[in-house]
This record gives structure tokens, C-alpha cells and sequence, in this order.
DNA sequence: AGTGGAAATGATAACGATAACTTTTTACGG
DNA sequence: CCGTAAAAAGTTATCGTTATCATTTCCACT
């Protein structure tokens, strides 16, 4: 059955291809009884209209590109779970590809993207190669920037404050006594996001005249196991009395190996996760972590991207609060 | 900067629009000095070829469209992993979508995609809306169904025997002297793979005459989160001596709730996973799986797609071996 | 029956690229 | 300096659809 065009479809039924296009796409200008006939010649005939014609000549898809660095991070997928949805019910369609938080692999996304005229790209992050903004004119595409914020976005952003966010764990870790923080995470300038918490980690100790923050960088796939093999690394002789990581299943990997190692927590050693990730509701004890507004996040995005793509000017920059969330994982005192 | 079509190009640089379709494509048929012109002044007018022209006039794109039932789920994400960077590399486009498990989804998923008139579609399981495979006609469109295998896939499968790998674990139970399992996943009819594997451990647990096999459904998007409240859900008095969960992530939320609940694991109960997933291998005490090839399926999926694609003759039944991993969440003897 | 106007239908020209063929230019040997 | 083949560049038709405008058909009302 090879497949049929509006072509084939038209000489079948004896009309026009306009009387075609426009029963397909369920326009006015169609007696009830053509478009009845018409669409159920297009249904034995197998008849699919092809995007690309159309695209072409609508000049325009309805297409919205979306960039994340990974699949493997619960956080995206939440993100992500809230957007799509809404974009679909709204009738837009959208594309997810992956960057594996490299920018390099993002600037290949928006080549590989623009081609397809999308109606509008969402990035994660704010920070882009410089490539990326001169691609994204805001006036053509509308361009949300997730999870981070900027004052200057491409064209609009939804996220959270990192920077604040380290320095509010950091302060809460000051207050209960701790001095030597370490951080495992990935390598820096991987995850910029993880950056910002760090640098407001380290300004949050040295305000307390802690101990100089360490960072352990590992690169497994995994968070678990990187959590896991990243408290390994941990210098013994000098060992820091809080370790912060970049996510609450790390942090999970790191508490097991902790305890393999016959290290008491929190006695011995704090642990630290990040975002409030599902496995903490159902741990024995509570693991310290920051509770993040993902599912939020990735709505409020939607909808203002929505909005935006509706001619409704958006707030340049909009920033969603974070909770932190004590835990056993470090002392009470 | 309004973007620019082939046409402008052409014009500023004083040449025919084919000449500049020829450099940007890097065809032969253009003179070394003209194709670095045009490619510059490509360059200055932000000039992105139209792909849906491109497809329009080539009659078919070079896009692969992915059907996955989530992406909360290490499992795809491991299968997409080797996938994509395959066909990346290839220099085909891949495109991923989920259902949500539902087959509706599936249907919506290949009524979106056949629009831009893919090259491949790759779906999961083999498990369809009946209107699915008469859209598919393998003759256009070469189809690929990961992760279950059947004697008749719609063009080509690479997976798993779910039913196998539920009898090899229920066998592996029985020989253990479990007698009284659960089940606790999905509800029946939504993961047919996870169906399939019931149905094994139904067959090895009749064949030693042990009691019918309790299923319990939960619904959470998270897999630690429905572990643990489907464990809650158990019949305290006629509790099962082994609890079988979907994956690993259910079962350690399922394990998280009998020690809370002060059951022993294994003595009281005994707590079996699914495919291995990462963090059992941080976990001091090893939950009792099965181990999945999830990558390799990925993999050996993705190469035999590109065989296919190229003319080649592939088998259409692949089946890659599931290995059982006995744990200390089942007793020894 | 005749007429005006709305509804239904059709014809034609884009949309932005590529394929296939034709024409022009270049290069080189005699 | 000519002839000729190869390389470079251009022309035209086409892909499948929609926008726009032109035409036909159908009714309701005088």
C-alpha cells in the first residue's frame, strides 16, 4: 500500500484537492456530506498528510524545540512532565533532544532545530555558547530558558536561584557547626547550574571562616554510583565533616558507602543532597537536602511560553522559591 | 534579522539559487572560490536551509521517530543512550516521544510522526492498537519494537523474554522454597511486558503448587514512591512469603517499608526486583534481580535498524539473555 | 420565474528546496 | 589560436500542501 496523496485522495472522491485539504483540516467551506465522503476515502486510502508540504506552505510549524542535558536526572523528567502535557493540549507539538551538558551538544540541537522552523525552543540553563543567541533572533522564536535565571535572558526565563540556594544550605550547614564542606558533583563547567550552588556554598563557609570547600568530581553515568565512587575519593587524613552533592540520589550513593566504610552519619559526617527527589519520601531517615520546584517550574514555563506565543508580553525573569528540608543525615545541633 | 531563505542568499551573492543549494550541501558541481563565498555570506544572513522544503523536494527526511511508554524510567533511558548516539553518528535525526503506557498514545504518537514521513519508527513492546500495524506498512517504513520480542513483529524486534525471564525467576523462587508470592507493578493491561512476566512466575509457581500469586496495582509516576505504598497495600493476614516487584527502584521503596513495617528481609518476607538497575549495586545488601541487557538492546536495535535501512536483511527476532541475580533480599537456602 | 447573496467548490500561484537537464565557462593539447 | 572535453553555473519542473481569488451551485424571498 503505498502511501497516497491529497492528490489521490481528491481524484478518488471526484473533488477538488481544496475540498480535500479543507475536510482534512476540518475548515469551513465543506458541505457536511463532501467532507463525510472525503474523509472516508482518506481513511481506506491510508491518507496522512505530509507535515512537510504543509509546513512549507503555512510557513511555519507548530513545532516547540526542547534542549535538556540529560534523561538520566529525575529533575528533567519532571520538568518535563508538566510542559509537555500542556503543550499538547494547547496543540502545539514538541521535540526533545538531549546535550549530555555539553554546549557543544546544544548548539548542534539549535542547527538541527532551526531547520524545522520551529515556533519555539526551549534551552535549559542560561548559559549558551555564544553561537546560541546570535541563532535565536527572539523577534522569529520565542526562547525560554529553564531552570536557571539571568537578568539578560535570550528571550525569557523560569528557574531557580542556584546561587542562592548554595548559600541558603550553606548558611543552614554553618549554623549547625559544620566547617569543612566538600562537594561531589560533576566536573566543573559541566553542570553551570551546580556551579552557581557551589560558588554560593563557598561564599556562605568563608563567610563563617570555614574551611575551604573541596570538590570531587566524577563522571559515571549514574548518580548512584557516581555518588558511591565520588565518597571513595574523599581524602581520609583530611576529611571534611559535611559533604554536599549535586543531587539526592548521589548523596544516597554517597550515604551507602559512608556506611560501608563503618563512618557514623551524622556523627562522624554530614550528607547533603539537592532537590527533594522522590527516594528521600521513602528513606528511614530523612537525607538533608533543598526541595526544588521542578513540576512548577516546567508549568509555569509552559504557560508563559504559551502566552507568549499568544502576542502577551512575559516577565523577562521569573524565579520560583526553594525549600530546604532538614534531615537525619546531618545534626540537629 | 528576518531569516533568510535560499533565494536571499543567492541574490546577495550574485549566483543562482542552485549554486548555493550545491555548497551548502557540498555536493560537487561548484568551484572552490564560489562555495566559500556563498557559505560566507550564508553565514552573515543567519541562512538555515528550510528542512521541510529540503524533505518536500527529496520526498522523505532522514528521521527516525521513537516511541517510548516513559522517561521515569532508567530503563529507557539506558535503551535510548546507545540508541541515539548510533544514529547520530550515522547522520540520521531521531526524534523521541512517550505514551504514558497507553496504547492511545502509541496511536497519537504514530499519526503525529508518519506526518513527517520518518524513515524508521521505533516503538516499544509489541503490543499494539490494532490500527497501529496497518499504518506501518513495513514496505515504507522500517519498523523496529524494542524490549519484548514476538514470532510476528510488524518488520523487525530486538528484546527481551519477559515470559522466560518470569519463569526463570519464578523457578529460581521456588527452588528457594517460596511458595506464597505477590506481585506489585502496574495494573494488569497496562505493562504488557511486566504482564508477560507475571504470567511466567504464575506458571513456575503452579508447577511446584504453590498459592495463586496476589497482584496489587499502584499508579505513581515514581517507582521508590509506588514501591513503597504498594507494599503497604499487602493483606497482613495472608501475607506472601516473597514480594515481586516491577524494577528495582519499586522494590527497594517495597524493602524501605517492611523494615519500617519491622519485618525482617528475607526472614519475614523476601524482596525481588527487576532488571538491575543501578542502585543496587550501592546498596550493602543486594537486592534479588534479574539483570537486563538494556544497553546492548539499545545497541543491537540501533545497528540492525541501519542494516535494514541500507538494504540488508535482518533476523526478525532478536533475543537477548536476561541473567538472574540472586541477592540477600531472598534466603539463601 | 427572477434575483441577490451566501455557501460550496475549483483554479492558480506560492512556499523553499532539489533533480535532471542545458548552457556557459574554463583549461589544455595540438 | 582553435577545438573539445570537463567543470561550473543556470533553467525548469516538481515535491504536497495552503491562500487567495474566481466560479458555480443552492436557497430564500419577492
Amino acid at each position: 500500500m503505498a502511501k497516497s496523496s491529497i492528490h489521490d485522495v481528491a481524484k478518488a472522491a471526484g473533488v477538488s484537492i481544496m475540498t480535500v485539504s479543507r475536510a482534512v483540516r476540518g475548515v469551513n467551506g465543506v458541505s457536511e456530506a463532501t467532507r463525510l465522503r472525503v474523509l472516508e476515502i482518506a481513511k481506506t486510502l491510508n491518507y496522512v498528510p505530509n507535515g512537510n508540504a504543509r509546513a512549507l506552505a503555512t510557513t511555519g510549524s507548530n513545532m516547540i524545540g526542547i534542549s535538556l542535558p540529560t534523561l538520566f536526572n529525575d529533575v528533567f523528567a519532571d520538568v518535563l512532565l508538566g510542559m509537555r502535557r500542556t503543550f499538547q493540549q494547547a496543540g502545539y507539538d514538541s521535540v526533545v533532544d538531549t546535550t549530555d551538558y555539553s554546549s557543544d551538544g546544544e548548539l548542534q540541537f539549535i542547527e538541527r532545530i532551526l531547520q524545522w522552523q520551529p515556533l519555539a525552543v526551549i534551552l535549559t540553563g542560561v548559559d549558551h555558547d555564544e553561537t546560541v543567541r546570535a541563532r535565536l533572533p527572539r523577534a522569529n522564536i520565542a526562547t525560554l530558558e529553564l531552570w536557571d535565571i539571568t537578568d539578560h535572558p535570550i528571550d525569557f526565563c523560569v528557574g531557580i536561584d542556584h546561587r542562592e540556594a548554595g548559600v541558603a544550605l550553606g548558611r543552614h550547614l554553618v549554623e549547625k557547626g559544620y566547617r569543612a564542606p566538600a562537594f561531589i558533583g560533576a566536573p566543573a563547567g559541566k553542570d553551570t547550574r551546580a556551579d552557581k550552588r557551589v560558588e554560593g556554598l563557598v561564599e556562605a563557609f568563608r563567610a563563617a571562616g570555614g574551611r575551604t570547600l573541596r570538590r570531587i568530581s566524577v563522571s559515571d553515568d549514574n548518580a548512584f554510583i557516581s555518588g558511591y565512587t565520588g565518597f571513595e575519593q574523599i581524602d581520609r587524613d583530611r576529611r571534611p565533616d559535611v559533604v554536599l552533592f549535586l543531587n539526592d540520589h548521589m548523596a544516597f550513593g554517597g550515604l551507602m558507602r559512608a556506611e560501608q566504610e563503618g563512618l557514623r552519619v551524622p556523627d562522624d559526617i554530614g550528607i547533603v543532597g539537592f532537590n527533594e527527589l522522590a527516594i528521600t519520601k521513602v528513606l528511614p531517615r530523612r537525607i538533608t537536602t533543598m526541595s526544588t520546584p521542578r513540576r512548577q517550574i516546567g508549568l509555569v514555563g509552559a504557560r508563559n511560553l504559551l502566552a507568549r506565543l499568544n502576542g502577551v508580553t512575559v516577565p523577562e525573569k521569573t524565579i520560583l522559591p526553594c525549600t530546604l528540608v532538614p534531615g537525619q543525615t546531618t545534626r540537629a545541633q
